[in-house]
DNA sequence: GTTAAATAGATAAATATTTATCAATAAAAG
DNA sequence: CTTTTATTGATAAATATTTATCTATTTAAC
C-alpha cells in the first residue's frame, strides 16, 4: 500500500490558462450584479455569455472551492468570494511603479487595480523633470532612491514601465533590494534569480495572435 | 487507401502559445543584431539567453520556414524575416483606435506598432473637450464618425481602449461599419459576429498569475 | 583526408489541458 | 407524491502542447 502524501505538501498546480480566465468570470460577475440583483448563476448561462463551454466554467470554478447546487447553480456573491480569495485579491498588495512614461502614467491612473487588491503607492523615474511632481495623484521620487524605498517599505511587487535598455539594470536594482514579483512591461525579457517572479506583459504577443488570425481570416474564401 | 487533402486545404492551426512566443524571438534577435552585428545565431544560444528549451526554439522557427544549418545555426536576419512574414508584419496594417483616456493615450504613443506593422492612423473620443485635438500627433475625431470613415478608409482592425461601459456597443458600431479585428483594452468581454476576431487583451489575467504565483512564494516554508 | 563536435530536422514519448460522458441531486412541474 | 428537468460533481476520453530521443549533416580541428 502507497502512503499518500501528507495534504500540505500536496502543492496542486493550477494550470495557467485556469488563472488567466477567473479574472473574466470575476469581472462578468461584478458587472452582473451590479446591473441587476441576481442571487444564483449556473455554469450554463455564464458559458452562454461569455461563449465557452459550460464544463470549462465548471471545473474552472472548482478549482476556486466555489460550490454549487443541482438545478440552482452557484451563488453569485460566493463565488466572486471564491476567486478574490484564491488569488490573495481580498487583501491589498503595496507595489512600487518604475517608469512614467506613456505606458506609466497610463498604469498609474487605472483605476481597476484597487479591485484587484493592487495599489501602486509611488512611481519612479530618472528624469528631473519628474521627480517631485506627481503624476495621476501619485507621487514621483528618483530611481536613485528605489533601493532604499523597497527595503524601508518592504514593497514586493515591482511593476516595471521603462524602455527597453535599462529594464535589466532596473530589475536587477530592484531584486537587489528585495523585490519578489517583477511585472514586466518593457519589451525585452529580463533575467531574474532563482525564486523570483517575473511576469512579462507584451503587447506584441497579442498583436501576433490578432495579426495572424486576421491574415488567416482574410485570405480564405 | 485514404486519399490526403489537397494540400490548400489544410490549413495548419498554429498553436497560440506558440504565436505568443514569436515576438520574443523576434524581439531578442532585433536587440542582437542592433547591439553588434552577429551573421548566425544557434537554437542553444537563444535558449540560453531566453531561458527556454532549445527543442522548443527549434519548433517554433520551424513553422515560421525559417532553416539553419548545422553546427552553424540560423542566420538571424533571415529569423527575423521569417517572423515577419510568418505574422503578416511586413507590410503595414492601418487601425483605429476608439477611447482616449490614459491607456488609450499610451497605445498612440506607443513607437514600438511600426515595427510589427501596425499603424494607428486616427483615434475616436466622445468627449468634445477632446475632438478636434491631437493626441500623440494623432488626430481626435468624433466617434460619430466613426462608422463612415472606417467604411471610407476601409479600416480592417480597431483597437478598442474604451470604459466597460460604452465598450459593447462601440464594437457594435465597428463590426457594422466593416471591422474584421478588434484588439480590446476594455475590462469586459464583448461578443461579435462569427466571423469576427477578438482579442482580448486583460491586466487582470496576467495579474492573476502573478498574484497566484506571488502568493505561493510566499507561502512556501 | 579523417575524425570529432555541434547542430538542425524528424520522429516519438510524455505531459498538460480541454472536452465529453455519466451519475447523483435538488428543484420544479404535473 | 411522482416524474421530469436542469444542474453540479466525478470520472474518463480526447486533444494540444511540450519535451525527449535519435539521425543526418555540416563545419572545424587534427
Amino acid at each position: 500500500m502507497v502512503n499518500p502524501r501528507p495534504a500540505e505538501l500536496v502543492v496542486k498546480v493550477i494550470p495557467e490558462p485556469v488563472l488567466r480566465r477567473l479574472p473574466v468570470y470575476y469581472q462578468y460577475l461584478k458587472k452582473i450584479v451590479q446591473d441587476r440583483p441576481v442571487e444564483y448563476i449556473s455554469c450554463t448561462r455564464i458559458s452562454e455569455d461569455l461563449n465557452t463551454l459550460a464544463i470549462q466554467v465548471r471545473k474552472d470554478l472548482e478549482i476556486t472551492g466555489a460550490e454549487g447546487r443541482p438545478k440552482v447553480g452557484y451563488k453569485v456573491a460566493e463565488v466572486i468570494k471564491a476567486i478574490e480569495n484564491f488569488l490573495g485579491w481580498n487583501n491589498t498588495t503595496e507595489a512600487y511603479l518604475v517608469g512614467t512614461g506613456n505606458l506609466g502614467s497610463a498604469l498609474l491612473g487605472y483605476q481597476g487595480f484597487k479591485d484587484y487588491g493592487l495599489n501602486i503607492v509611488a512611481a519612479f523615474d530618472s528624469s528631473p523633470e519628474k521627480i517631485g511632481k506627481e503624476i495621476r495623484g501619485k507621487k514621483v521620487l528618483s530611481v536613485k532612491k528605489l533601493p532604499e524605498m523597497i527595503k524601508r517599505m518592504g514593497i514586493k511587487i515591482g511593476i516595471l514601465a521603462a524602455p527597453a535598455a535599462p529594464a535589466q539594470e532596473l530589475a536587477n536594482m530592484m531584486v537587489e533590494a528585495g523585490i519578489k514579483a517583477i511585472w514586466n512591461f518593457a519589451p525585452v525579457k529580463i533575467s531574474v534569480p532563482e525564486g523570483i517572479i517575473v511576469q512579462h506583459e507584451n503587447l506584441a504577443s497579442s498583436l501576433a495572435v490578432l495579426s495572424k488570425r486576421l491574415a488567416l481570416l482574410l485570405a480564405e474564401r
